[in-house]
DNA sequence: ACTGAATTTATAAAGGTTTTATAAGGATAG
DNA sequence: CTATCCTTATAAAACCTTTATAAATTCAGT
C-alpha cells in the first residue's frame, strides 16, 4: 500500500473511478480508492497517496470541506475533478488548497499530463536506477560506478562490460554474447579481449582480484556475475 | 524593477496585455511586458519576474521553444495562455515544464486564483536557483558564477555549458547531448568546440586546470561534473 | 583417481590508434 | 574596435589492440 506512487481518488461515481483505475493503472501507477469524503479523510491518512484526485460532489461531505480538512495535513499534491464549472466554485477550491481543478468530462490525456505537472513540482527531482552488490553501486544512468562509495576510474568500454554483467546478475553470458554486445557483431571472435578486460576490471572492483566474487569466470563458456 | 511580485506578459495581442496589466496591477502585482518572444527571454532575465504568463501564439519564436528556453533556468511558475486547446498542444506544454494551462478567453477570477495556486506552490519549494559546490556557486537566474565569492566572467555560451554541467552533476553527459544543448542541433558533430570551451572553463574554475575537480572528462563519451 | 598433454584463461607490457588539451590566429557580430 | 566565437595545429594523454608467457583448467588414457 505504501507505494511511491500511489494515487488516491475520492469519487462517488462508479464509472468515473473505473475509467481513471484502468487509465492510471496504464501509467504505471498504484491506485487507491475512496467513494465517500469520510472514506476519503481516512485513507489518505493510511495509503499515504502521492497526490490525490478529488470529486467536489460527495454523498457525505461537501467536497470543499473534503479539501480543506486534508490540507490541514496533506501536502503533497490534490487535483480537483469536479462537474462544477463555475468560476466561483475554481477560485475557491483553488485558494482553499487545491493545485489544479478540471472540469467533467476531462480529456484523459490533459489529466494525465497535469497529474505529471503536479508530481514533478512535488518531489523537484527524482532518484535514478542503480544496481546494488554490497560494496559495489552502478549507476547505469550517470554511467558511473562505486566502491564503497568512492567514484571507480573505468573507461567506457569497461563500464559496459560490467553493466552487462552486473544487469545479468547470476546468469552464465556466453564470450559471443557478451563481445556482440560490448565491441559489436564483427567481434564475436575476439575472445582474449574479453580476458583482457575482464583482468581490467577485476583489478578495479574486485577486492582480491586473484579470487574474484563478482567478476567469475565460467571455463570454455563465458563470464557470471556474482552468484 | 526588482520587485518581489513582478509577473512576466509575454503575448503579442495589445488587448490582451492591457487587460491583464490592469486585472493584474489592481490586485497588487507589478507587471512587464513583452510582445515577442525574443523579447520575452530577454525580460525574463533581467526583471526576475516570480511568474511568467506566456502566448504561445508569438510573431517570432514558437511559443513551446520559448518555454522551453525559459525552463533551461527559470524556475519559477510559467502559466501558458493560449487559443490553442488541442490536447496536444496542452499535453505538450505541461510536460516541457509549464505549471499552469488556460485557454482563452479565460476568465480573469479563475486566472487570479491560478496565479495565487503557482506563487503559493513556488514558495512553499523555495529552491533558490544558486547550485553550490564547494567554493563554486552557480546562479542559474542571474546568469552569474561565483568562485570564492568572487565573480567569474564567464561569456555566455561558456555559462551555459558550466550550468547544463552542473544542473547534472554526477552525470556523464555525452558529447552529442551538450551540443545539442547549448549550440543547438546543428552542431551535433563539433566536439572540438566542446574541447576549447572546456578548456577556457577549467582555467577560470578549477584551482588546477590540469587536474580538474568540477570538469571531469569521460573519454570516449562526454563530460561529468563532479564526482 | 592420477598423469601429462591440450586447451583455456590471466596478466603484464609493448606498440599503435584515437581522443583530448591547449595555444594561437582568424572570423564575426555588436 | 572589442569581445566572443570558430578554426587549426600540435603535443600529450588515454585507450584499445596485440603479443608473449605463465597459470589454471579440462580431458584422455591409463
Amino acid at each position: 500500500m505504501l507505494s511511491p506512487d500511489n494515487i488516491l481518488i475520492i469519487d462517488d461515481e462508479h464509472q468515473i473511478r473505473r475509467l481513471l483505475e484502468i487509465t492510471l493503472s496504464a501509467n504505471g501507477y498504484k491506485i487507491s480508492e475512496a467513494s465517500t469524503g469520510k472514506e476519503g479523510l481516512s485513507m489518505a491518512a493510511t495509503s499515504q497517496p502521492v497526490l490525490i484526485i478529488l470529486d467536489l460532489g460527495l454523498p457525505d461531505i461537501d467536497g470543499l470541506d473534503v479539501l480543506k480538512k486534508l490540507r490541514e495535513w496533506y501536502l503533497k499534491p490534490i487535483i480537483i475533478l469536479s462537474v462544477r464549472s463555475s468560476e466561483e466554485d475554481i477560485i475557491k477550491a483553488l485558494d482553499i488548497g487545491a493545485n489544479d481543478y478540471l472540469t467533467k468530462p476531462f480529456r484523459t490525456g490533459e489529466l494525465l499530463a497535469r497529474i505529471r505537472v503536479a508530481i514533478r513540482q512535488s518531489q523537484g527531482t527524482s532518484e535514478n536506477p542503480v544496481l546494488n552488490f554490497g560494496s559495489l553501486a552502478i549507476d547505469l544512468s550517470n554511467h558511473t560506478a562505486r566502491k564503497n562509495n568512492e567514484l571507480l576510474k573505468l573507461t567506457s568500454t569497461e563500464f559496459s562490460l560490467l553493466a552487462l554483467l552486473a544487469k545479468n546478475e547470476g546468469r552464465v553470458l556466453t564470450h559471443q554474447y557478451i563481445l556482440k554486445e560490448v565491441w559489436g557483431m564483427g567481434y564475436i571472435e575476439q575472445t582474449q579481449y574479453l580476458r583482457v578486460f575482464i583482468a581490467q576490471l577485476r583489478k578495479k572492483v574486485e577486492d582480491d582480484p586473484a579470487k574474484p566474487k563478482m567478476l567469475n569466470t565460467e571455463s570454455g563458456i563465458g563470464y557470471r556475475f556474482g552468484s
